[in-house]
RNA sequence: GGCGCUAUCGUCUAGGGGUUAGGACGUCAGAUUCUCAAUCUGAAAACCCGGGUUCGAUUCCCGGUAGCGCUACCA
């Protein structure tokens, strides 16, 4: 297949949401595998609803995604003339038509066939008017709509990439409009239209259009064009197998970014949705993914988002990344949290980068290293209410700690073999349990009921701050005594 | 209502006329242990229903049911 050319086409009526994201992905990746062109264009033709700031954020969370077109974005509402021209050009085949009927007519008329409980349809009111009727209207200047004239009889099939031969009898389809009476085109003329000019071999979007084809493959062949080939992907729902939408909670892949999801996770997730690599691997890199990616291994079922699962990934992901590339995320990390300090670039590059080292494993999203992690980076931070209620249960415990800040003061070398032994040493002198003295010290330097192993966290720390944060919690332990 | 699409563990899915119906997330249990992760081991957990075709259907066909989509001068 040479020469693919496929293109995303959202709306800006809203944010880029995570079926859209996949429905890009799709393509995306369609195109790379094949060595294709990936078209971005803007489907703004409802001027109501399109707003200029929302198509930045969708451009914005595609780049984030790594999703990057080869040509666009396109606007629609830059090629409204051309929209007049094919709609002239089926009206003068006769394909189209003049219709007159306001919009309260037919709602009327609607509404009246739902009370009856007669499936409706557009009755054709204007399909036939006569010559001089339609010039009469015409030269009153009367609004009209441009509709397109579907054929009685016969029938409309095509062959789907991914739900197989599908259609309609021609009869079940209306005059469906081409041109508002604003003379604005509606969705149907604007995608074949671009679709058309922009040379798209292959139309991948979601299944929610998969009734409209039919529409579409009627005009290819009232313009005498081939129709592009048609994959159709399931939709994504929510828990409640409802179609995906706000009240599911998020669905902006924005929304994803701060919530600490990395770009890749996401990505992976998503390519999960619907389509299913060879083999039994799952995390799966891109190149090998362009690599593998086929329609032909589309699923035709919907799928429920999972955030337990994009969640898993995304530790997944966060576990495996390359030292430097953690580092640099953390660091960015850092700064939006705001307690980034210019020292670790330098002198304490070294207990940055072992702290982010210990927060990795145990990482679920980007947040963490600034949130639970915050100790590591920062001596300004809170113990953790729950930690203090788990932990610091004994009254003891502030002496404990006061003598385990002066043991440690003494330790040589100030290793994870020597802290260790010194603590456990106090704690068999004192006849209370190592775990005891582990625990209290552990919400003590880090504030955190859960963190990485200590002794560990206090080499990465180093004995000045474990000794002070010792000092610290001890003195406040006297001050709060537990009950 | 009409038209279209879909149907394998709770979820994402593999598979396919004869299988112990496979994997992943989640769940549960165990190992490890200073907490929590990570890691390792193990367990529970599915072919929507009814007909037909067939020696044999979860798989193929038909019907039903359910879910979803479309049914706009939204996209």
């Amino acid at each position: 297949m040479a020469d693919i050319r496929v293109r995303f086409a959202p709306s800006p009526t809203g944010y880029l949401h995570v079926g859209g994201a996949r429905t890009a992905l799709f393509n995306w990746l369609f195109a790379r595998h094949h060595g294709g062109v990936f078209i971005l264009r803007i489907e703004d033709t409802d001027v109501d609803r399109s707003k200029q700031d929302l198509e930045t954020a969708i451009l914005e969370s595609m780049m984030w995604l790594g999703l990057t077109w080869d040509e666009g974005p396109f606007r629609q509402s830059e090629r409204l003339g051309r929209y007049r021209e094919v709609a002239a050009e089926l009206v003068q085949g006769g394909y189209a038509y003049a219709c007159f009927c306001t919009a309260q007519e037919l709602q009327a008329k609607r509404a009246q066939a739902e009370a009856e409980k007669r499936a409706w349809k557009y009755d054709g009111t204007c399909r036939n008017l006569s010559p001089d009727e339609l010039d009469r209207r015409l030269a009153e200047g009367r609004p009209h709509a441009i509709r397109f004239r579907v054929p009685e009889g016969g029938q409309t099939i095509f062959d789907d990439q991914v739900f197989g031969s599908t259609g309609a009898e021609n009869r079940d389809i209306e005059d469906f409009v081409l041109v508002r009476s604003d003379g604005n085109p509606t969705y149907h003329l604007g995608v074949v239209a671009d679709d058309l000019d922009m040379r798209v071999t292959h139309v991948i979007r979601g299944a929610d259009h998969l009734s409209n084809t039919p529409k579409q493959i009627l005009m290819y062949q009232a313009l005498g064009a081939p129709s592009p080939r048609f994959a159709h992907l399931p939709l994504i729902l929510g828990p409640d197998k409802q179609r995906l939408s706000k009240r599911h909670g998020a669905t902006a892949v924005g929304a994803y970014k701060e919530q600490g999801i990395l770009p890749e996770a996401l990505r992976n997730f998503l390519a999960l949705l619907g389509w299913t690599p060879p083999e039994d691997k799952e995390i799966i890199p891109l190149e090998e993914m362009i690599k593998a990616f086929e329609l032909s291994a589309v699923s035709k079922s919907n799928a429920v988002f999972d955030l337990e699962k994009l969640a898993w990934m995304n530790g997944e992901y966060l576990r495996h990344l390359l030292p430097a590339d953690l580092y640099v995320l953390v660091e960015q990390e850092l700064k939006s949290a705001r307690i980034w300090r210019g020292a670790f670039a330098t002198e304490e590059r070294e207990r940055f980068e072992s702290g982010a080292r210990l927060l990795q494993t145990r990482a679920r999203t980007v947040h963490d290293f600034s949130q639970s992690g915050r100790a590591f980076f920062s001596d300004d931070f809170d113990y953790d209410p729950e930690a203090q209620k788990k932990f610091w249960k004994q009254v003891e415990l502030a002496g404990l700690l006061e003598l385990l800040g002066e043991r440690l003061s003494l330790a040589q070398p100030f290793d994870i073999q020597e802290t260790e032994k010194c603590l456990r040493a106090l704690a068999e002198e004192k006849g209370v349990k190592a775990g005891l003295l582990i625990n209290a010290s552990r919400v003590a330097l880090t504030g955190q009921a859960v963190a990485p192993g200590l002794f560990e966290v206090m080499v990465t720390l180093g004995r000045e701050r474990v000794v002070n944060r010792l000092q610290r919690a001890a003195a406040h332990l006297g001050k709060n005594p537990p009950v």
